[in-house]
This record gives structure tokens, C-alpha cells and sequence, in this order.
RNA sequence: GCGCCCGUAGCUCAGCGGAUUAGAGCGCUGCCCUGCGGAGGCAGAGGUCGCAGGUUCAAGUCCUGCCGGGCGCGCCA
């Protein structure tokens, strides 16, 4: 639609009606008003001024040389200079048949052509069951992968576990402790080590599984007691995500960056790199960073004094590991707002080690708040109130879960409430009205089953009314929108598009009559728009990873 | 103090690199069930888009400052 302006520019320029003038971006729009087209450009306003002419002038002049074909029906100029073009009414009723053949695969596109995308997101330490907040990052991330693979981009999604370090030690040495209590040894927890009941639970696992094995144990922690309890904990966590419907192609483990396959480990091959640019110092005893070369005022700490890698440095290692080993074209991090102050030196790291700063893109989600009705819910463990993730999905499901939580930009800090999310009744809740949409749309097929009508495309024309229409467009803008929520990396425009595309079915339902025996014609185009809607509905609904139900 | 995010209807929030009459859901008011699932539909009330400047023919949207709120600013993760 740009290209088919942009020419007639071109080509009015070349009639000299218009002044050449330096190539701008062009941008359609869909307007709010039916009255005004199905897309609508203000170049003709933006360049007014620069060719000196009245808008309006301008944009007849460029009106005219679109050609009015196939696709596009009419092209008007509007005051105060827009051009409004309308689509082929006709047209759009027989794109219906390319939504049915795609069925829950419309609305994908090729944007991505294939580009390589990591998008690496939840990564929590694996020292403890998920919170609420990682659940943000988990649907968001799921959806925006979703959506990046709709749109042709070759997704993969990666956990990151940060399974070395004193944290982890920390967890190890927590959890021989509550291993030799389940002897009845009068052991106490390390200091800070980790408080949750989740540990006694673990421990008392490692016992049935394992014995007596660590009870003499000289280590602490014993090695192989920290590698079985966090993978009991890892395990924990992908169940806790699999009941949130999310699945990783990947869950890459921080220690394996430290193993040296052949000789050199990622990290040091990194930290080599790093050395290399002069992109460290040594002072005060540990290894930095130079994040002047950031435009931060602070150095950060690569190598502790104490020869231990900081966080940071595995981070280097790990984005090192993406773009020059593995080689992504984008790495897309999704971490909460508390990690935002390590955006830049991550960026710098990158670029530092051989890869492209940019290409890296961090996704950061603001805070969740939960709440019942009006009524703001503490997270925490003492008031006995919801606490984690699968707390969370036990009360309100995967379904309003996911939903909830994608009905915010992630910039946006979010309320959750509960008592919303967690109602049955489409009157509170979105979920179930887009999800009865689309049981909706499979019962009146059925229906027409029984009374032996069939989707027909014979009769297209008959589908005329505003609400068909309407019902029409909302399906048909699909694959715009997948290009648009990619290109932003913002999932969240599903849940409105899901309700808006629910809410045109709902409105064509009530004011036509599907299944019309005496009619079979019009029961045929109709049938043949239900059949779309329900694909269109599907395939939004497979996005965001809510179920698509037959029946409810 | 510095950095990032947010401030739009009673509540929770959309509003895309500026544009034709500011939206949704919930809540509120009033209508509509002798038809494919009323788990619905229609209509209405409700907004100085935090404040003040600036850029522009045009600003909720861009720029600056201020005021609120959140989160960061470790040889912690």
C-alpha cells in the first residue's frame, strides 16, 4: 500500500506537478472512521509546506496516479489533505478464502525471512520455585516469540541457569543442611541461606532417592548433592512454566560456559576477546571493564579480587556464546525493570567481544501488583498470601494468566486482579468472551452441519451489512498487525486486537442469522465468514497461548 | 544526586516514527430474550490526556523544565 503511493508521488513528480523533494517515509494508516477508507496517508500534508502548495493540491495531485484496480476500490481526497483510499469490498469478501485455507496459520508472514532470533527470557535463579513477576517475563516473552515466528523470524527460546557461583553454593550448602536434618542431625542453615519450605521438600526427595549417601559427606556441600538438587529445582521451574503452557527450544546452563571443551571454554575464548580490544583494567586488585567506552561513569568488575567471575563476566561470556559462537542474528533479553541499569555495559560488552551492540535488544517489564476487587494483595510468604507462580496459576488458570498479563505494555507497571482473572463470567472477564467467540463460531458450524448447509463462496455479495463488513476488516488486518507487534516487539496489541475481532463476531452473530435453511446461499457466504473468523480467532488465540475451545 | 519507566473516564489500562470527531474493559443509567449457545446486544452519562513552556499549518503523541509514583545506581545475583 506504501509502494502504490510512493509511486504516484514518484510518478507526479516525474510529470513535474511536484517539486522533487527528498524521499520521506511514508506512512498508512488505518483510520478510526469507516467514512474515511481503509487506509489513509497525510503525505500529502507533510509535504505541502516543502513544495509550497496547498495540501490539498498536493494530495489530488498524487490521488490521481494511483491506480484504481483490483485491490483498491476508490481513492479520495479529504481536507484537510488527507488521501483516503478504500479497498474492494468485493475484494475483501473473497480474501476470506485465503483466511479459511490458512486456517490457525493466518496472519503469518514472511517479514522475518528467516532471520535468526534468541530470545532468552524467565532465566531466574534456579535456587527457588518461580515468583509472580517471572510469570511477566514468561508470557511475555512466549508471546513475543509467537508472534516473531508468525512473522517469519526463525525463533528460539532460551532459558538461561545460573547454575554456579555463591549463590548457588549458597543453595547447595541450604539444602545439605536440611538433608541432614531428614536424619534428625542438629544442623542449622547456613547464613541467609534459603528460608522456603520448598527446601525441606527437596531434601526429603534427595533422602528417598539417595539414602544415606551424603550423611557423612566432608564437603559442604557435597558436589553431587548441589547438581541433583538443582536439578530437582530446574525441574520444578519448567513444570511451574509448562502449566503457564511455556516451552523452551533451549535452557543453556551458565557452568557450561566455564567447560573447556577443547582447551579454551567460552568464557575464556571471551575474556580473551576483551583483553584483546583493551577493553579491560586491572586495578585494585580485580578486573574491570572499561565502561568509559560505554559513557558510563563507572567501571564494572569482571574478576573479583578473589579470581572468582562476577556475574557479569559469565553474562559477557553468555552473549559471546550467542552472536559469535551460536550466531543469532538478534538476541532479544527479557529481564525485569531492576536489571535495566545493566542494559548499556551489556550492549558495550557485546560489541567488545566481536558482535553488534545493537542487535541485542533488551525487553524490560515493569512490576506486577496483585489484587482481589479493590483490595491490593501483599506478596508475601508471612500473610499466607499468593506468592508464587504456580500459586498464581492455580487460582486463575493458564489461560487468564497469560491473558492478564499480556494486556500491559511491558513499560506499563501492572495490576492483576484476581478476582477478575479469575472469574468464569465473560462480563469480568476477557478470556472467556474471546474464547466463547470462537466456541461460538464451532457450535454454529455444527449447527449448520445438522441442517446439512455448507460454507459456499458462491455468493459472497451477500455478505453487505455493516456488521459483516466490520467482521470483514477486523479479520482481514491480521497480518498487519503480526508486522506491527514484531517490528515493536510488543505483544500485548493481541488481547485488544483478540477482543475487538470477538466482539465484531459477537455483533455479526447477533444481527445475522447464520444458519438460514431457507436461504442457502446467504447461509453459504455466511458459514464461509464464520469459517474465518474462526481461523482468525484460532491463530490470535495461538499466539497469545490461550486455549481456542470447541465448546465451554 | 544521576539513570530508566509510568502519570489519559470512578477503577484498570490501550492509543503505533504527530493529523480527519480522544478509545476499551469493568463499574454506573436506560432499553432489548416467541430465533444458530443471552456467558449476549443497543443506547447513554463520565476526560482541562499530571503541570508549565516550546517546535509545528496540526501535539495525548516530539523537545525542555517542574510535580507525583515505581525501579535501579555493589569486588550481590
Amino acid at each position: 500500500m506504501g509502494e502504490l503511493v510512493r509511486n504516484a508521488l514518484e510518478l507526479a513528480q516525474a510529470d513535474r506537478e511536484l517539486p522533487p523533494i527528498p524521499p520521506l517515509e511514508l506512512r498508512i494508516e488505518r483510520p478510526k472512521e469507516r467514512e474515511h477508507g481503509d487506509y489513509s496517508c497525510n503525505v500529502a500534508l507533510r509535504l505541502a509546506s516543502a513544495v509550497r502548495r496547498p495540501p490539498m493540491e498536493v494530495a489530488s495531485s498524487i490521488a490521481q496516479r494511483i491506480l484504481c484496480t483490483e485491490p483498491i476500490a476508490e481513492v479520495e481526497v479529504a481536507p484537510p489533505g488527507f488521501i483516503n483510499i478504500k479497498l474492494d469490498a468485493d475484494w475483501q469478501r473473497h480474501q476470506l478464502l485465503s483466511v479459511i485455507e490458512a486456517g490457525p496459520d493466518w496472519g503469518r508472514i514472511e517479514l522475518g525471512a528467516g532471520q535468526r532470533v534468541q530470545i532468552e527470557f524467565v532465566s531466574a535463579n534456579p535456587t527457588g520455585p518461580l515468583q509472580v513477576g517471572n510469570g511477566r517475563g514468561a508470557v511475555l516473552g512466549d508471546a513475543l516469540a509467537s508472534v516473531l515466528d508468525a512473522a517469519g523470524f526463525d525463533v528460539e527460546r532460551e532459558y538461561y541457569i545460573n547454575d554456579a557461583g555463591a549463590q548457588i553454593r549458597l543453595f547447595g550448602r541450604t539444602l545439605f543442611a536440611r538433608y541432614l536434618q531428614q536424619f534428625g542431625r542438629k544442623t542449622s542453615l547456613p547464613d541467609g541461606g534459603y528460608q522456603g519450605a520448598y527446601m525441606v521438600d527437596l531434601a526429603a526427595r534427595l533422602k528417598e532417592a539417595f539414602g544415606e549417601r551424603w550423611l557423612d559427606s566432608a564437603d559442604d556441600p557435597p558436589p553431587d548433592l548441589s547438581e541433583q538438587g538443582l536439578q530437582l529445582m530446574v525441574e520444578h521451574i519448567r513444570s511451574d512454566l509448562a502449566l503457564l503452557r511455556v516451552e523452551f527450544d533451549h535452557w543453556q546452563r551458565e557452568s557450561a560456559l566455564y567447560n573447556a571443551a577443547d582447551g579454551e571454554s567460552i568464557y575464556d575464548v571471551a575474556m580473551a576477546r576483551l583483553r584483546d580490544g583493551a577493553y579491560v583494567i586491572e586495578k585494585e586488585g580485580a578486573v574491570w571493564f572499561r565502561s568509559d567506552a560505554v559513557g558510563e561513569d563507572k567501571d564494572n568488575v569482571l574478576i573479583r579480587s578473589s579470581g572468582e567471575p562476577t556475574y557479569f563476566a559469565s553474562d559477557v561470556a553468555y552473549h559471546y556464546d550467542k552472536f559469535l559462537v551460536r550466531g543469532f542474528d538478534t538476541v532479544i533479553d527479557v529481564w525485569g525493570a531492576d536489571h535495566q541499569g545493566h542494559v548499556a555495559r551489556t550492549k558495550a560488552a557485546v560489541t567488545a567481544v566481536g558482535g553488534d551492540g545493537e542487535a541485542l535488544e533488551v525487553l524490560l517489564y515493569q512490576l506486577v501488583h496483585l489484587r482481589r476487587g479493590g483490595e491490593r494483595v501483599r506478596m508475601s510468604k508471612r500473610t499466607g498470601e499468593i506468592v508464587t507462580l504456580r500459586e498464581l496459576i492455580e487460582e486463575v488458570g493458564a489461560d487468564a494468566a497469560r491473558f492478564f498479563m499480556l494486556q500491559r505494555s511491558a513499560d506499563a507497571q501492572m495490576d492483576f486482579d484476581l478476582s477478575a482473572a479469575a472469574s468464569a463470567d465473560p462480563r469480568q472477564n476477557p478470556v472467556s468472551y474471546v474464547k466463547y467467540a470462537h466456541a461460538r463460531c464451532a457450535s454454529v458450524l455444527r449447527t449448520a452441519a445438522e441442517a446439512e448447509l455448507s460454507a459456499s463462496s458462491d455468493h459472497l455479495e451477500l455478505l453487505d451489512s455493516e456488521q459483516e463488513a466490520t467482521l470483514i476488516g477486523e479479520i482481514l488486518r491480521l497480518p498487519e498487525l503480526v508486522a506491527d507487534m514484531a517490528l515493536r516487539r510488543e505483544p500485548h496489541h493481541l488481547t485488544y486486537y483478540a477482543q475487538s475481532l470477538a466482539q465484531a463476531f459477537t455483533q455479526f452473530y447477533d444481527t445475522c442469522r447464520i444458519v438460514v435453511p431457507d436461504e442457502p446461499q446467504r447461509s453459504g457466504a455466511r458459514l464461509t465468514l464464520t469459517q474465518a473468523a474462526q481461523a482468525a480467532l484460532a491463530a490470535t488465540l495461538g499466539m497469545l497461548g490461550v486455549e481456542a475451545p470447541d465448546e465451554m
